[in-house]
DNA sequence: TTCTTATTTGGCCATATAGCCAAATAGAAA
DNA sequence: TTTCTATTTGGCTATATGGCCAAATAAGAA
């Protein structure tokens, strides 16, 4: 694999990675609702503060979030809302899993 | 975060997880065009064949892929095409990115 | 100033991952 | 049968990650 390629995919990796977490996939859908402070989303995360804070940096430096000091709290906001599109593709991959899964159930009865 | 909302997150989680890889998104987007076997993909790769074995069963436990055996190989498939959606979306975020770095840039000089 | 409150950072540990080599497996060809 | 080819698995090491606690930092409030 040439150098240029690899390195395109290497970006495009490190974003991927930045969402695949549960705790951040679930900060990640409430920003597409509206913007909240660290404090916020830990509580929705139910983790500690230090935790969430490191979610919140990984998606910072992986440019899906943007921070913006206001009044006594740093809100995030979701940066492109097309994300959200992809999660319902993700969808698909686990409905045809579970199609798969069933279909193999029924062929064990036989 | 309830446990049946954490084990959604934790089903979409793996499956972005599977995906956040150079080499696996290389085979994706190689397997978008057309079907491969283990020896064309480690080839396009450059990696061990045990390497891109591994890979494979990373994207075939994830249910990004199928095998099929034919012949005297194993040919890997893609199963949602709409994963190459979501590249695209994943791109206007490195796009964003990249903007920013530019006015940060810009700011910089003044 | 001191006391809160909000957030980030450092340290530590346990776990997971990627990579290679070597070995195992399966099937086709000789 | 042996041999070759395709693929997977096991073993190993190095590196990265997630989690918590404790400490640092920053800014307001008292």
């Amino acid at each position: 694999m040439k150098e240029s390629i690899r390195s395109r995919y290497e970006a495009r990796a490190k974003i991927l990675k930045a969402m695949a977490h549960p705790s951040r996939l679930l900060i990640i859908e409430e920003l597409q609702k509206k913007e909240r402070c660290v404090n916020e989303l830990t509580a929705m995360v139910g983790a500690d503060t230090s935790t969430v804070s490191k979610h919140l940096s990984v998606l910072r430096n992986a440019g899906l979030v943007i921070d913006e000091k206001r009044a006594n709290c740093i809100y995030y906001t979701l940066r492109c809302t097309c994300i959200l599109d992809f999660i319902g593709c993700v969808e698909d991959v686990l409905a045809a899993k579970a199609e798969d899964h069933k279909k193999i159930m029924k062929s064990c009865k036989k």
